[in-house]
DNA sequence: CAATTTTAGTTACACTTGCAACCAACTGCA
DNA sequence: TGCAGTTGGTTGCAAGTGTAACTAAAATTG
């Protein structure tokens, strides 16, 4: 069956990147939840928890790429597990201010090293030259898509 | 606050990876679903059907990426809307055989500019090295990481 | 300094998704 | 054959997710 626009999914950009990221954070999901029972949404929230202490939901929020109901969900888990802690702010007391607790930071400890061996083995398959592009070719596609998806 | 393994999400490439192929089919889907009332399940059986006809569900899913019941959903949407077709396969009484229907295919002759627009349009932020660098990383990843999820 | 609008965060609801269990049909092997 | 295991496909249930509506607290403005 031949078309006058061909159209083979396998070599369709956004059909790729999409199954390939599916792919990769399905197995680091897996193993996040297996082993520490963080879902991605919980890690990627504990994740800027563990370098920027004291910032408010809504600053994980903007700083995980997640909607701030999704943030309120994750950080109710985090906070019933006692792995965060929360202050209401003096200066705004609607705010939130948000850390690791010692617990917390004690899994994040752990997760950072693991996660940078996820990566590591991502990057392994590429030499140095494509990793490189990569890089370069993610932050010009992340600059130019979420600014138009921000829109 | 400084770490002995710093971790700073924005440079960590499967996070990357997430959000940007997250918003890249968002954007898609969102149209997808206004034009046509389809979503990404259903478009990606409608485009496997679209260039090989009289397969089985089980063969979509191989090549969609997708897993079963996914398939077996979004075929039954698709029924319902009478955009394919399917029989039993006399060969194998459980499998179906399955093809897109006159209006299936009118609606896959629409979808499949828009598709390649879409493309298009994110190769647009890469100069033409980028694009074929991308391509080719795209490619190792695929074979290696699917290789290993398929484990 | 009220009245209006915006913002931080939560909750409720509908919808999607993934997993396990399931049925029916096929395969392999004794 | 005939029984055990496998495979194609569907269904039910639990969990996750997005949207809209909501409360409470700022910020804006006239």
């Amino acid at each position: 069956m031949t078309r006058n626009t061909a159209l083979v999914l396998d070599n369709f950009l956004p059909y790729r990147l999409s199954v390939l990221s599916n792919v990769l954070s399905q197995s680091i999901a897996r193993e996040y939840d297996k082993r520490f029972g963080l879902s991605i949404t919980e890690w990627r929230v504990m994740a800027v928890l563990g370098c920027t202490t004291n910032i408010s939901a809504r600053e994980v929020a903007e700083r995980t790429a997640m909607d701030k109901v999704a943030v309120s969900r994750a950080l109710a888990k985090l906070l019933e597990k006692r792995q965060i802690e929360r202050a209401r702010s003096p200066l705004d007391k609607r705010a939130s201010v948000l850390r690791l607790s010692g617990e917390g930071r004690r899994i994040y400890d752990l997760v950072v090293p693991l996660a940078l061996e996820h990566e590591q083995r991502l990057l392994a398959h590429l030499d140095s030259e494509e990793q490189v592009w990569l890089t370069r070719i993610l932050d010009t596609l992340w600059d130019a898509e979420l600014a138009e998806s921000m829109r």
